[in-house]
DNA sequence: CTGAAAGCGCTAACAA
DNA sequence: TTGTTAGCGCTTTCAG
């Protein structure tokens, strides 16, 4: 096994038979050089195949222009499109991504925390599986952080989020625009915040359209189970019901399982809305879902935004909200 | 903005009254120290919240105890649990990923490879979307490359891959455990090689048994849609067919609603089993997915671990497979 | 056991 | 324009 020691401005000195200072010159461009020099330079820098070492350069610098990205969510579903965008963002700008994941374990998340303090990263990103908040970064004040998709439940920390109220809305104000009028939510469980804003979305829209709910929403799970066992609560109690609006795409595929099963068509009949926009659930549905994109990946780009801000020395305290937009499908088509 | 300079060994050293070296001996627990000085410049580095910045570290070892990950499946579907394995695996050692997402888009490869390079990563994991072989990454030689799940058209590179033979095998050896007979397969594309070898387990567990495939297999779509339409043509060349191998959950969960619309009941008349155990498709299905799970997780830790191997010296050559775990629910479960 | 000195690879200030 | 020097923060000989 041959240890081979990488290239160094040394070399490429050596064998241009310049300086070393030169050499860092004709490389980045800095200071004044002639253009003979450099490009002499450049040849066999290129020729040696040198490669400058980045970190080198950042102990001088005293910056890595990398980032610590944190996690809480495992499976991904939320953080995976958040990290992506923001990854995006970053990778732009030339910094680099660490991906941590802490698996919501306060333990894991210290020691992530520490080993990025010690590889100097200039910032962190953190996101999370629920979009209620969660207690702060332990992170050395000045070190900039921003919140994605989970708020810091510290208010001036910077959070770009989803405007959970503004998806029940669009989606409800969509169902009204196609001609329904009596229209009931079925959502997810109270305790998560998404769950109840995206209810309060839903009623500000019909009351702005003059509606009564036909009932009061229905919460309980996340999941396609809990869409089919409330549709069959709600037609039983409501059997004119004409459109549902349903806190995420999981919940609205059991509803219109249910709904096929009962005998009534989507959309002629029903008109079922999801949240989410969760391709892979929205298309392969039957009808197919028309369903609120949450737009995650701007999100996390948003957020990779705002912590270059940060790093930059000008930080944007407080929570922003990232548009959600609608995207109409089958089960909402006009009969 | 207070620009503030993070506590160096140097100013540890003076707090302590002793030498930058001593503190160095210290904290690493090298050379030979006096356990009185040791714990003084330990509890000072404490009370001066001392962060060792490896970066330095870095460029004095020559490596920096980082690796990149390199993705080049956006959407994750199975890309994020190699991920997270792989994180996982490296993280317990003590280093860092760089998280890559290249879109498939060669251009991006090769710029990434470039600043990592720069970054002096100790070696690079590569992960995709599809099972199918691709080009070899462009690094210099030597540097350790691990591809996971898709591997490099370089045979003797290190890759660490889905078991697919044996995921059809699993799959038609529980069917017919399970009493089933006239039994099929329906898949996605040829020219996807994991639909292709997936089938080759499917005949050779069938043939095994000494059984005759009751036709040959369907390929289509990875779809949901694909998995209805398959489910039409192929009872109504085959009525009495009694177990259905899908090549995905999503092919199965489109199998089983053409089923119930056909009026079979799933499992009493047609067991069905699906590939992936994707949980939140396989538990939402009605009746619940039996699936092969693929062990991505696990695939990704394995990757992890062969790279370190190949780090430290001892690089473990060829393709190695996962073996793939059945996962029995509700859709094949005896009469 | 401890400190001084040199060096990792790179860059910026300053002389030449 | 170029080379020299010093220094980023850390570690490791090697004298003391």
């Amino acid at each position: 096994m041959e240890e081979t020691r990488s290239t160094t401005v040394r070399d490429v000195a050596r064998a241009a038979g310049v300086s070393p200072g030169t050499v860092s010159k004709a490389i980045n461009g800095t200071g004044s050089i002639s253009p003979a020099t450099r490009a002499r330079v450049l040849a066999t820098a290129e020729e040696l195949d040198y490669r400058p070492n980045d970190l080198a350069r950042s102990v001088f610098e005293r910056r890595s222009f990398t980032v610590g990205m944190i996690t809480t969510d495992s499976f991904g579903r939320f953080s995976v499109p958040v990290m992506l965008g923001a990854e995006d963002a970053l990778g732009a700008g030339r910094i680099s991504v660490f991906l941590c994941d802490s698996r919501d374990d306060p333990i894991r998340e210290r020691h992530y925390i520490d080993v990025l303090q010690r590889r100097r990263v200039d910032g962190f990103i953190v996101t999370g599986r629920s979009s209620n908040p969660r207690p702060p970064l332990e992170v050395p004040r000045g070190m900039p952080v921003v919140y994605a998709h989970a708020p810091s439940t510290e208010p001036h920390a910077t959070s770009v989020l989803i405007d959970d109220v503004r998806t029940g809305e669009l989606a409800t104000e969509h169902l009204i625009d196609t001609g329904r009028r009596r229209i009931a939510a079925i959502t997810g469980p109270e305790r998560f915040l998404a769950a109840h804003q995206r209810v309060r979305g839903h009623l500000a829209a019909l009351a702005a359209a003059g509606l009564e709910p036909v009932r009061s929403p229905l919460g309980g799970e996340w999941t396609e189970q809990w869409g089919r066992h409330a549709t069959h609560l709600l037609l039983r109690e409501h059997p004119d019901i004409d459109g549902i609006m349903c806190g995420s795409d999981l919940i609205a595929r059991g509803v219109m399982d249910s709904l096929r099963e009962l005998g009534r068509s989507v959309p002629d009949d029903v008109a079922v809305v999801g949240i989410d926009n969760w391709e892979l659930i929205a298309d392969g549905a039957r009808p197919s879902l028309t369903s609120v994109d949450t737009n995650l990946q701007e999100l996390g780009r948003t957020a990779a935004q705002r912590l270059l801000e940060a790093i930059d020395g000008r930080p944007r305290r407080g929570a922003e909200h990232i548009a959600p937009r609608l995207v109409i499908r089958e089960s909402t088509e006009l009969g």
